[in-house]
DNA sequence: GGAAGATTGTTGTTGACGACAACAATTGTT
DNA sequence: AACAATTGTTGTCGTCAACAACAATCTTCC
């Protein structure tokens, strides 16, 4: 074992981890995976982690979410979808985008037209602030996305945008 | 203007709208992801939704969920560690990691044995028949990593793995 | 025209999961 | 001996997927 094994734990104290000869006790980065390594959902989920904290914490001082920014993207590209279509083309539950969107109308970004032509549904639009705040959600996704570039690499990143592209 | 209906949804769009005057509901194909295409979170999102749905569908006929599995195999690989090393190996909270070992102890396939070196721990290890069930669930889980060679190709199954080693 | 069935939004429940906080028992440090 | 850190445990909170049930409304079919 190499003498300079790059710690990847957060603890703030500088001494010595406990532990000692007589019971071996392992380090964290030799403890194998075994078949774990080879599935690609590990590594996905673990990816997924990751970008996901990454994009909640870039996010973060507007407070928005990914599902929300996928939400508000959607509904900015095809305004007065209804909910249904909203939650098909997300692959969400319309019974949990019925909260997601009463968060975002209460913060007054989206709001829910009743429509004229099936009185069951709702035509969903951006409001005015909602428009001129997705375009700064935007600008800090753009942001986010530059992380994973330095993550995994502008090209990994373009191939794996590829490889995926049929799950969009 | 709108030309026919006083629908609320008048918007630039390349979209197609229907000509007749009935309520045409949009197609799930036909609604822009607009932003939505180009971030790598939300394909990620996306097949980590199908590849979970496929692991539990193929495992379904012995109840093992991902989580569970990836438990499992490091603790057949790496017999006696403590909840703590393998928490903290697969990313899981030692919090979370208790209520996964209450279950899979339940069901006999791991027990915990009170370290004699450090009473605070226990060492984690695979029954009997945890490990003859183990060897089951791994050949159910390389079935399930067939469907998705089929479902995104072998080489670009192989291009991910590489792309994500990282995260493992 | 009207009954039967399907759809839309809503409310509620369940369970898996990540993130924290607090605690007792134990170990290590000073 | 006093103090700090670690381990397992319990608990709470919030997100998320998956269902089930319901009222209001549309569509279909007779």
């Amino acid at each position: 074992m190499t003498a300079s094994t790059a710690r990847t734990d957060t603890r703030p104290s500088p001494r010595k981890r406990a532990g000692n000869g007589a019971a071996r006790q392992h380090d964290t980065d030799e403890i194998g995976l075994d078949a774990l390594v080879g599935h690609a959902g590990y590594a996905v989920r673990r990816f997924q982690i990751w970008i996901f904290q990454d994009f909640i914490r870039t996010l973060g001082e507007v407070g928005i979410r990914p599902t929300q920014y996928s939400v508000l993207t959607v509904i900015g590209a095809n305004p007065g979808l209804s909910q249904m279509a909203v939650a098909n083309r997300l692959g969400i539950e319309r019974a949990r985008l019925v909260h997601l969107l009463d968060s975002l109308e209460q913060r007054k970004l989206v709001k829910r037209i009743k429509s004229k032509a099936d009185r069951r549904s709702h035509a969903l639009h951006l409001t005015a602030p909602g428009e001129t705040a997705l375009a700064k959600f935007k600008r800090l996704a753009a942001e986010h996305e530059r992380h994973v570039e330095e993550k995994i690499g502008k090209a990994n990143r373009q191939r794996l945008l590829r490889i995926l592209a049929g799950f969009t």
